[in-house]
DNA sequence: CATCAGGGCCCTG
DNA sequence: CAGGGCCCTGAT
């Protein structure tokens, strides 16, 4: 599908906001939906049913923040339809997000003080909706990296829709209601085991209405009760997409096991292979980071792959199997 | 060649 | 509440 008319708008986030950090999460595993190089992003999004061609570049600064959004679409958009996509740009992209107070708290923290210090204004990035992210949190679950991504791409290929804009290609996602039709087996043929099941699961919830935007509103002990009533998302998932999505800048409920070597060796340098029980370290991120645990541990965590694509880790490249 | 664990989850006992 | 099984793949 070739995208040929262009809007563009620009949105402000509040300040501090960096571009490039917010933008690029070098721990997030690749997909053909997106292309990053400093000052620009592109993205595919399916709003409202209509595939689009985004693509955020960096017109401003730290304090002075601005991000010039063309978008590419089949046929003219109109304003309400712009209109709408800002807003949910605006949430999806948590430019809403005023970082002042969580710099102040732990501008002065020995560990994440420094972190701050080289990202100020860096926030998490979700572009997807909910229903993509479950799609990503299934085919995240006992996979290697290499899987996911192979996963990702057939189904990809099979139910995405290639867009082509800014001379460039990328897949958009397709919706709940294109696997309707779909049977376990079919998928199943695409080899994402197991998992087809609860792909399928997942769509029929959606397609019968299951709604993220309802979802939004609700507490997070609701949000949470709701994910974990989907077939296939267990606390795992849940915990991801309460953070990721739904923005709860303190979710921290759930620390699984090579999350777990990895946080001993950052936070009590130990051996990751003789890690620190998981009550410590809950304990420790509580004392701390109250209120902003997931925050604050996304700081730390982009820190150090951020360092990681600069130089080698040897103890993070054994625990992250590629 | 065979075996096994992997960035979970469901189901059973 | 602990533990087996699940699709497949690549590492050993």
């Amino acid at each position: 599908m070739i995208l040929n008319h262009t809007h563009t708008i620009d949105l402000f986030p509040i300040a501090p906001y960096t571009f490039d950090v917010s933008f690029h999460k070098p721990d997030h595993f690749p997909t053909s939906d997106n292309h990053w190089e400093p000052g620009v992003r592109w993205q595919t999004m399916r709003w409202q049913g209509i595939p689009l061609g985004l693509k955020f570049e960096n017109v401003g600064n730290l304090y002075q923040p601005c991000i010039r959004l063309s978008i590419w679409s089949q046929t003219p958009l109109d304003p309400d339809f712009i209109k709408g996509l800002r807003q949910e740009l605006e949430y999806r992209l948590f430019l809403n997000l005023d970082l002042t107070v969580f710099n102040q708290r732990f501008g002065d923290d020995p560990q994440l003080g420094p972190i701050i210090a080289r990202w100020r204004g860096m926030r998490p990035l979700n572009v997807s909706s909910l229903y993509e992210y479950l799609i990503i949190a299934i085919l995240l679950q006992n996979a290697t990296v290499r899987r996911t991504v192979s996963m990702m791409q057939i189904m990809y290929k099979h139910y995405g829709t290639l867009l082509e804009y800014d001379g460039r290609q990328f897949y958009c996602s397709w919706e709940a209601n294109d696997l309707n039709t779909v049977t376990e087996d079919e998928l199943r043929a695409l080899k994402v085991g197991y998992r087809a099941k609860f792909i399928l699961r997942i769509s029929h919830a959606f397609s019968a209405g299951f709604d993220e935007i309802t979802l939004r509103g609700q507490p997070r002990s609701e949000q949470r009760k709701a994910l974990l009533g989907l077939y296939g998302v267990g606390p795992a998932s849940a915990g991801y997409i309460l953070s990721d999505v739904f923005h709860h800048l303190d979710e921290m409920d759930h620390i699984s096991p090579w999350e777990q070597k990895i946080y001993s060796k950052l936070f009590f340098d130990v051996d990751p292979e003789q890690p620190v029980p998981v009550e410590q370290l809950t304990e420790l991120f509580n004392q701390r980071f109250g209120g902003y645990r997931a925050l604050a541990v996304h700081y730390i965590w982009e820190d150090l792959f951020w360092k990681r694509k600069n130089e080698n880790i040897p103890w993070l490249e054994k625990l992250i199997r590629l």
